[in-house]
DNA sequence: CCGGATCCAGCTAGATACTG
DNA sequence: CAGTATCTAGCTGGATCCGG
């Protein structure tokens, strides 16, 4: 009897691995508004995030091919991170994932107080 | 300037930090599909996973509200396991996920080749 | 049958310093 | 502006053993 390996064919367990990254899925949110610069997104970026995290967050993102970095040959530097065309599918995970959030902060706050 | 906290604020941050669990999208998969008992409930998942992590991640789960668990007064001992109510109202995220998942396996397909 | 207690190895986020 | 290199501390998954 084989390894039962599930990433690369159960859903649910290849789209976990891909989104351990404590940041991911917000990163992937604030990319589904259009391409934005590294500095832009840092500065959205929660303060406690360093740039040093979200640049390995990013490199992670990039290599799984969920975003795409783009260069601009300029001084100062320019580079431009944006959705990928699987990334862009996933916007629909986001949108459903942001209702779920939403309830899930109300249920927090009813039992909390 | 105090810190900004995003968790149980931003339903992304919140929502992945609930998802963090290495195999928490699969057992709530697993757990839609109605209760389900301990023991098997571990055999559906992959074999690389113990018991000891089953039970951490099912209590994880437990304290999040996400999924309550019951236990009958039985001998031999008799637990089961299904989704809360904010839990139930995961499935929706479950199911666009699934989607996404199979687009992304198709997408690592194309590319590994 | 359904775990808890303990220990350990590996990963990874964050801090700090440096660079084209 | 947009990173990389390096180090460290903390978390967490997995293994093993024990228990009601």
């Amino acid at each position: 009897m084989e390894k039962k390996e599930l990433f690369g064919r159960c859903p649910y367990v290849t789209a976990q691995k891909v989104l351990t990254g404590k940041w991911s899925m917000y990163i992937l949110y604030l990319l589904s508004e259009g391409a934005i610069r590294f500095n832009e997104l840092q500065r959205r970026m929660p303060e406690e995030m360093t740039h040093t995290t979200l640049s390995r967050q990013l490199k992670t993102l990039e290599k799984e091919g969920l975003i795409i970095r783009t260069e601009y040959q300029q001084i100062p530097p320019r580079v431009e991170y944006r959705l990928s065309e699987v990334g862009e599918k996933f916007k629909s995970v986001l949108s459903v994932l942001k209702i779920w959030g939403d309830e899930y902060i109300l249920y927090l706050n009813k039992t909390k107080k």
